[in-house]
DNA sequence: ACAACACATTGACGTTCATCGATGAGATTG
DNA sequence: CAATCTCATCGATGAACGTCAATGTGTTGT
């Protein structure tokens, strides 16, 4: 039977936050170049990079991030995207669902708002 | 003739690296969270973000960065990874046309090495 | 030159993804 | 409550992706 060089033991994702309040995921996760990544952790992670994968959904995040107010409404994505409605909502709920936007719906309309944890997150993850 | 937003002017990739001797295609980008990225760049991030956003690349990066020699046999990376060789020379193309990884055959066997810079680049877009 | 080896490429298959028109869900207004 | 508005979901379609068996390419050793 094989040693697997990928199943080397890792610290505990649980181990590194029990004392957190906010349990982020991603922020646990060893940096991919300092150690072996196991599966878990790899599915995860690269499941966060995919949300970032795609070129509309930069654009909408660095929109965000470039609007002077720290919210934008969706309302503001549809028509400078070049995309269909349908088309951002789906991209938008991408990016929410990988943590790294905020969704607030007020009345008719819903507000966008980066996370910026979880993006510093990710960026120590490639360092 | 409506004003696109995501069509603000920016500063010129070319123009940022006209000094440098090694042109960095993305340590030239702006980073995502301070300016709205324009279309070429949105596509070139995104490209390299989709090469992060599959779990065997990033444990296949993660183990070329965890092993202690700066180097790492294609061989090496077959069997830990639980895939049939074509698919790891597959995915291990993928992470060298991103630049994240070097290829260096020597006689019958190919080496990877990390591409440190162009991670620090990645990761200086995320912030 | 030939056999053996390491790795890349090809071809095929099933899955996932981006996209949009049509429609649904929920809130606001008159 | 009916009309209107914003955004989400559904359904369909074509493209891109991950995977592996089979095969190709280039190198080494005999």
């Amino acid at each position: 039977m094989s040693m697997d060089f990928f199943d080397v033991g890792r610290y505990s994702c649980a181990m590194a936050t029990r004392k957190s309040i906010t349990i982020d995921p991603i922020a646990c996760c060893a940096p991919v170049r300092s150690d072996v990544l196991d599966e878990p952790q790899a599915v995860l992670l690269a499941s966060s990079f995919a949300a970032l994968s795609d070129p509309i959904r930069l654009r909408l995040l660095s929109y965000i991030a470039a609007s002077h107010a720290d919210e934008v409404c969706a309302c503001d994505l549809v028509e400078p995207s070049g995309r269909s409605q349908p088309t951002v909502s789906h991209h938008m709920k991408i990016l929410v669902d990988a943590g790294l936007v905020e969704r607030d719906k007020r009345g008719l309309w819903v507000w966008y708002r980066l996370v910026p944890s979880r993006l510093d997150a990710l960026r120590s993850v490639l360092g």
